[in-house]
DNA sequence: CTGTTAGCGCATTCAG
DNA sequence: CTGAATGCGCTAACAG
């Protein structure tokens, strides 16, 4: 066992100079070493040390030994803040929410694989992650701020973008590597790794329409946000292509916060002539829309037909659905951070467009996949 | 929609003058502004620039009015670095990992958890969290070197302990808060919040030994870190307390890596004269515990008598168990993390020593738990 | 109430 | 191969 030796004979010169400011806790804890105060006590200037330090050639083997046996016996470290007044930031990446965490379906599922997947790419290579919660506190606040504040040097924006989202703007207009896991219709260079909700909702109401539903239903989520936007866009699409009006009140958005998912599915269905209900809520909660059917009085299959959204290949929210639509969510995220991290090290430029189109299935091979628990509801 | 003004007449005399080597992606992106630019702009001084930042008095209404305008219309935010080398960065956690992630049973229910703890306490203040993943790429890594390098001010040390660990006496030297869920034989003094194995030990044996056993086996988890070293000393302790010899070949390290739990259950069953198992690996493992049994030719409850720990209050991890134990890990974290906010804010002292004891259930309420996920498992 | 000035620790010229 | 001097953007002590 070896603590930092706080006193030492090689340097009972520079004893008790100062007591630095941005030491930890400003209290009896064992020094911080600057640059010239290894220089001072190895007997070189610190250009030297900076150069042992930073790998550097142009230096001799006595110096350079003497300075780095020096250094790892008192636990030296540069200290980033004055050394990211000279450079930027290229060992740590941000990881921000640019929406309200609560209002959001952040699952559990999704957040750790997101998780293990920063870890694989850059926790592993010794990189940071400094995660930013975006407390929106006093209004909504700037999610890229640490990015200003040149906290880090690129990031990850975690989480559908809002439609009348600016701080993505002004992210691009930086020129620093980003990727958003969602995109902006009033933005179509944006950096982004998402999926196709507009096609994946034309592609919903298709399907039924071709199975003779003139009156078919939607249950959206992510109202505000721009998947949400992309759902109705789709879904009136389809319902022009086919020549079909569109009614507004065949349309509901569900709140994540509020469990209102079997209320909205039931006000849908107890609206005249529906035979067809898209349930693109994202919720993945099959138990809300059994509910909601049946205080409707209505049965999968035979009174209503049912069509849901998921986030797993070959996986059915509702077993009783006559399709399924997969969200490849996931795996358009996996290959965006490829992306970003290569665009991060300087490999590639940016902006990246990964843009997943989704799969209808009819016949599931996973299974029901269950309802995820989101991160927030972890909470008190 | 807003994008940040590049030229503005108020300030045409600075245009052009540099372009900051500390710029994002050093491009084409908008400026990035300093105190300096800012009151040459609204032509105040420096000084004045800062306290209208800092929210501090002694600056006239007209004045700070200007300046705040100024600094929202270009979108200014202090530069971290300059700012952390005359203070200390209070406004950033370290999250770090003091052993290898794959090494150590990290659950996705726990980290999720934890990640939501942590963004109730710090994220929804403002705070950020920085992630060092410990990548151990050539040897051990330091893993509060996020520390050294001021990066942040305080940390979490998230994982057991290894037994030789000295970083964390360097940690609680230096003065800096800091929380290790996990304590430390050798370092008594380590603020920690944790639960203590060595009681869930001792009272594992002492139960089975009151039941009439005195062949007991262990099967422990956490070979070379604290919790591991507990768990055999506990185990120990109860059967010299009942004059009991100790018989190392009842007592078996697994691994979480690997999957053989049920390898080692078999190995520790045709043991000769074993009529009692403790499951202390922590794994939540029921299927492998059973795999074991039936290839040993035990059915638990008649052949075998089995005592299974759980992290979860009132549940087991196996209904064939006649007793179990929980480990209070995640009720001791919550209220270490409590305390260690209050250190890192300045409103109380350290450090922090949270150890909960264990208990022990005859009767489950909540039914067998599931095998937990881990995160490394969410790779590739 | 406001401004001037001296560093913080490091990287980077530019000289030896 | 080495070192002295300069300045990054900010805060704080010290003047007005």
């Amino acid at each position: 066992m070896r603590i930092v030796a706080i006193s030492d004979s090689t340097h009972s010169a520079v004893d008790g100079k100062k007591t630095s400011l941005s030491q930890p806790n400003g209290g009896n804890g064992a020094r911080t070493w600057t640059m010239s105060d290894i220089a001072e006590a190895t007997g070189v200037s610190v250009k030297t040390v900076s150069r042992v330090v930073r790998g550097e050639t142009g230096v001799g083997a006595k110096a350079r030994e003497r300075v780095s046996e020096f250094i790892a016996k008192v636990g030296y470290h540069p200290h980033l803040g004055a050394r990211s007044m000279r450079q930027s930031m290229r060992d740590c990446i941000g990881v921000v929410i640019p929406a309200r965490i609560d209002e959001v379906p952040v699952s559990q599922q999704f957040f750790t694989r997101l998780f293990a997947q920063l870890y694989q790419t850059f926790g592993l290579k010794g990189k940071y992650l400094c995660f930013d919660m975006n407390p929106y506190e006093r209004g909504p606040a700037d999610y890229a701020r640490g990015l200003w504040e040149q906290r880090f040097s690129g990031c990850v924006l975690c989480g559908p973008l809002s439609t009348d989202d600016t701080t993505v703007h002004r992210i691009h207009a930086s020129g620093a590597p980003y990727i958003a896991l969602g995109r902006l219709d009033s933005f179509p260079e944006c950096s982004c790794a998402t999926v196709d909700y507009d096609l994946a909702a034309y592609q919903s109401t298709e399907y039924l329409i071709k199975r003779g539903h003139s009156r078919i239903a939607m249950l959206k989520g992510f109202e505000g946000y721009q998947p949400g936007v992309e759902r109705l866009r789709g879904y009136m699409r389809a319902l022009d292509a086919a020549g079909l009006a569109y009614d507004p009140k065949l349309v509901h958005s569900a709140s994540f916060g509020a469990n209102d998912l079997a209320n909205r599915t039931y006000r849908l269905l107890i609206e005249s002539n529906v035979t067809a209900l898209i349930d693109a809520s994202g919720a993945e909660d099959a138990e809300s829309i059994r509910v909601g059917c049946q205080r409707a009085g209505r049965i999968p299959g035979r009174d209503i037909e049912l069509l849901s959204w998921t986030y797993t290949d070959s996986a059915a929210v509702l077993k009783e659905a006559c399709a399924h639509m997969w969200l490849p969510v996931w795996e358009a995220a996996v290959v965006g951070l490829e992306q970003f991290a290569e665009w991060f090290e300087g490999k590639r430029q940016g902006p990246i467009q990964v843009v997943f189109p989704p799969t209808l299935y009819e016949v599931v091979t996973k299974g029901e996949v269950q309802k995820p628990q989101h991160l927030f509801e972890l909470l008190g």
